[in-house]
DNA sequence: GAATACACTGTAATCGTTAACAATTCACTT
DNA sequence: AAGTGAATTGTTAACGATTACAGTGTATTC
């Protein structure tokens, strides 16, 4: 394995002219410099990033950690995060890809193993995690999850405008007696989504039935029991919007069991937008969360937070999207 | 950051005794190294990983590499085969997960940076990146893609014998007419996965008829594609095996669209089991590759070859297991 | 009671890099 | 021609661990 110093003897020169040559020094001159990356490059060398990390205290590598590693659902949320932070991360930057419950003791996470920290949340028992980094020091970035807390950097999605949004889209087909199958409680994403179902409501002046307002868990099986729920009122709405697609698809199947067709029957709306959804039959309309934006800016904060540790932190949204496809009838 | 030579000043010892202690040397006399790990403990040391790698020449990092980032497909593979890795792996090891394509020069990939590399291999354009590994001899283990190489390290599912258990089964079920749904031409799955087919057939003496071996490319479009051919035969089939569940997903998706109903006029079979499976409707039987499995003797089989280099490669295979849920029809 | 062996602990070099500080070179002034 | 300051380059000491080698102390042997 080739270092600096022999870099240096074929040069002619001292280690420390290498070192400051490969890392752009404005101290070197140019033809000393173009001479010294042109044998590093003969010489295939690559710099050894122990050494570097041990002198400069930095790691060269970013954490992500998610909330369970053993938990079946949402597997495409982790997969589109590693493509938005890939996207945003330089080669020279490793990723680490870590189950937050794998995570036997804390004291293994250390400024010194991490450069930086990414949170891929999705509920509150994470917050001991989120709490100790933030403790200890480590620049850090809570994705998906919004957090009460605004010492933290915080990059979610826009779910109130969102489904907002989208309610006025089912609205504008021609659909009023509209039913929510609501997310876990205690949820702030359940909260947040049950507010733009209600701001669209009653921005279009339609009366609320507390029928129509049912409890769900995010599970495709609160989704179907919610749904049948529904379905034996003496009457059913003409829309429902399930607060997240596994919901839905819970909802669809109840559907198919009571022999009701989507949509002619009855219009279905998820959340989310998983791999999924494009497959379902019909192909379910839904609101896009665009987890991989969504890890693209976080990580871009995190960058950031490196360059300047008192970058203030804050509270970012990024837009989510109406993903019409074949669950919504026109009336 | 506190030190082993902190730790060295408290216990009134040389450093050296400490590094010693806290490595479990048998040159160390029991009540010190008992001392030295109670004030370690105390102190809440936490050993620099980046002193010791430059020292020891160990990176403690693995790195999984995975075909293509930016593709969409069978994204659930990655979630497995992290769980399937992080089991295997203790906690003082990093993970480091890459898409192969977003490599941009081989380069950076050098036995300094990895103790050891798993490729979650998906098809033959990665062998330019597994022989790189391979030349520069860092330990390698390939998963879940079958190579010819008898010098890798390989772990896969047994296609064959799973496909061919799962056609059993139809038969037993009392069909006879049974078409297959290829996957991309060139694929060793897809060879070994119709072999499987072919081998159920023979030996179950059910004459072969060439209208029933249609061409997919394990899309879901070509799962529709083909579907439709077989359906518009004089003679459709009366079950169908799609080489991969993506493709059975599009091959149901053609018998709504035919006014097919599966399974009751045609049943369907598909391969890998991802997460989605569970969800279509009627849920679909499919054959079950294990990747966390995969991923997991994989990793132990790594593990194994840092510990003794000279590991013979071997190939190696993990049974699959039939899922039984409601596409096949008993007649 | 000295020699020897063994068990344990310490000293100092090393890994490949960066960076504070010292030294040299060079082009201008005067 | 010497002085000055800026522009380059070099010397050397870190960073936090491991490890070859040297040293100490105690028990065993003759």
């Amino acid at each position: 394995m080739i270092t600096i110093k022999d870099i240096a003897r074929v040069a002619g020169v001292s280690h420390t002219t290498v070192s400051r040559a490969l890392n752009g020094s404005p101290l070197i001159k140019k033809v000393t410099r173009d001479k010294i990356e042109r044998i590093a490059a003969e010489m295939n060398y690559v710099p050894n990033y122990n050494a570097k990390s041990l002198v400069t205290k930095r790691s060269f590598t970013i954490g992500l950690f998610f909330s369970s590693i053993d938990q079946g659902t949402s597997s495409s949320f982790l997969v589109d995060a590693i493509k938005g932070i890939s996207h945003a991360l330089d080669e020279n930057y490793n990723l680490t890809v870590h189950g937050i419950d794998g995570v036997r003791n804390f004291g293994n996470i250390q400024p010194q193993r991490f450069d930086g920290i990414l949170v891929m949340s999705q509920s509150d028992e994470d917050n001991a995690f989120i709490y100790h980094v933030k403790t200890i020091g480590i620049p850090l970035v809570v994705l998906n999850r919004q957090l009460e807390d605004p010492g933290i950097m915080n990059v979610v999605a826009n779910d109130r405008e969102g489904v907002r949004e989208a309610i006025d889209y089912v609205v504008s087909q021609g659909h009023r007696q509209l039913a929510i199958i609501e997310g876990k409680p205690g949820f702030k994403s359940s909260t947040e989504r049950k507010q733009g179902f209600l701001d669209s409501l009653i921005a279009h002046r339609i009366p609320l039935n507390s029928d129509y307002f049912v409890q769900g868990d995010y599970s495709i099986e609160s989704g179907y029991a919610a749904m049948s729920r529904l379905l034996s009122l003496p009457e059913p709405p003409a829309a429902v919007f399930c607060s997240n697609d596994d919901m839905a698809i819970g909802a669809m199947n109840a559907c198919y069991a009571h022999k009701i067709s989507v949509p002619q029957q009855i219009s279905l709306l998820g959340f989310d937008d998983i791999m999924f959804a494009r497959y379902t039959n019909p192909a379910l309309t839904t609101v896009r969360k665009p987890i991989a934006d969504i890890s693209e800016l976080g990580t871009k904060m995190l960058i950031q937070l490196l360059l300047q540790p008192d970058t203030k932190p804050q509270q970012l949204f990024v837009k989510t999207s109406l993903v019409v496809r074949d669950t919504v009838a026109d009336r």
